[in-house]
DNA sequence: ACACCATGCGTACGGTCGTACACATCGACG
DNA sequence: CGTCGATGTGTACGACCGTACGCATGGTGT
C-alpha cells in the first residue's frame, strides 16, 4: 500500500469517531464533529469515509475487535475443563463493571443497524463469532441461547443503569446450559 | 379539561410520529417531518411537546400500551395450568411473524434511551411491567431472565433478519424456568 | 528527472433543523 | 358581553449538515 503523508490519518479518524460516539451518541456523528475530533480538516473525513456509514462500518467493525480480543484473552472459555456459565458471568463483569463507555459505544453502533443495512454484516459477525466459539463448548443452540441471553442482559443493564450483578448472571445462564 | 378546536390533534401528532420512525427510524424524526405526517403545522408540533424528546417519551409510552395490550390479551400467561415457555414463544411468534414495523418502532424507541434519560423510565416501565406478570407464575429471577432472554431474541432476529423460529424459542425459555 | 495521482486542504452551496415569536382564533368564565 | 388564556398558524433566523469542487503537495513508478 502506497504511504501517505499522515499514514495514520485514516486511524486517527476512526478513533476520534468511537470518541465521539462514546461521548455523544450516535445523534452526535457527523464529519464535522469527527473532523474536529481529530484534529484533521472536513475535507480530509469525506476522503477517508465517503459516507458516514462507511465510517461507522469502520468504528463498528474495531469496536468488535476490541471486545474479540477480551473474549480471546479469556482462555477459560476454551478449556472444557471450567465453568462455563462463571466465565461467562466474568467477561460481563469484565465489560460492564467499570468503565461502561466501551460497551455503550459498541452496543449503539451494534443497534444502529437495524436502520442502516451497511452495519449488518458487521453486527452479524460478532454475534455468529461468540456463538462460533461457545459452540465449541455446547452446541449451536445452546450457544445462540446464550449469546441472547447475555445480549439481553447487558442491554437491561445499560438501559436501566443498574450494577451488574455477576452471580445473578452466572446462574440464569447455568440454566440455559442443559 | 378545557375543549380544543381539533381535540385529537395531540394523539394524531403522536400516531403520526409513531409512522414517521417506523418508515425513516428515529433519525428521521424531527418536527417538521411529523408535523408533515399529520397533516398540521410546524407550530402545532412544537406546541404540544415542546421538544423532541417529549414527542419520543409520548411515542414509546403509546408503543408500549399497544404490547401491553397484547400480553394482557393471551391470557393463557396468567393461567398457571398452561407451558409458560410455549406460550412466550407463541407471544414473540405473534410480534415477529408477520409485519415487524410495529416492534420495530418498539424497539428503536426502547433502544433510545442508551442516549436519552428522558426516555429511561418509559423504557424501564415496560420491561418492570412485563418482568412483574411472569414473576407471578415463577419468581423474580427467573422472570428477570425471561425477560432478558426474549430481549436478546428479537433483537437478533431483528438485527439478522432470520425469520423467528418459535420452536427453538420454546426450548430454551423452558430451561431458564426452573 | 519528471509526470501522475493519491492524499490533504479550504471553502462554498443548498437543504434541514430547532427555536422563537407575532398574530389569529375560539372557548371559558366573570 | 367582554376579557383572558389556551390553542392554532405562519414565518423568520441562525446553526449545523452532507456534499462537491478546486487547488496544493509530495510519494511513486518509469
Amino acid at each position: 500500500m502506497a504511504r501517505r503523508y499522515d499514514p495514520e490519518r485514516r486511524q486517527r479518524i476512526i478513533d476520534a469517531a468511537i470518541r465521539v460516539v462514546g461521548a455523544k451518541g450516535i445523534a452526535g456523528l457527523s464529519h464535522r464533529t469527527v473532523a474536529a475530533e481529530a484534529d484533521v480538516p472536513l475535507g480530509s473525513t469525506t476522503y477517508h469515509f465517503k459516507t458516514l456509514d462507511d465510517l461507522m462500518v469502520a468504528a463498528l467493525r474495531q469496536a468488535n475487535e476490541g471486545f474479540a480480543k477480551s473474549v480471546a484473552a479469556r482462555t477459560a472459555l476454551k478449556d472444557s475443563g471450567t465453568d462455563l456459565a462463571a466465565d461467562l458471568a466474568a467477561l460481563g463483569s469484565e465489560w460492564l463493571a467499570g468503565d461502561r463507555t466501551g460497551m455503550e459505544v459498541e452496543y449503539e453502533l451494534y443497534l444502529a443497524a437495524l436502520r442502516r443495512p451497511a452495519l449488518r454484516p458487521v453486527a452479524d459477525e460478532w454475534g455468529r463469532d461468540f456463538a462460533d466459539l461457545l459452540a465449541r463448548r455446547t452446541d449451536p443452540v445452546t450457544a445462540r441461547a446464550l449469546v441472547a441471553l447475555i445480549d439481553g442482559i447487558c442491554l437491561q443493564v445499560l438501559l436501566t443503569g443498574a450494577p451488574y450483578e455477576e452471580e445473578y448472571a452466572r446462574e440464569v445462564l447455568a440454566r440455559v446450559i442443559p
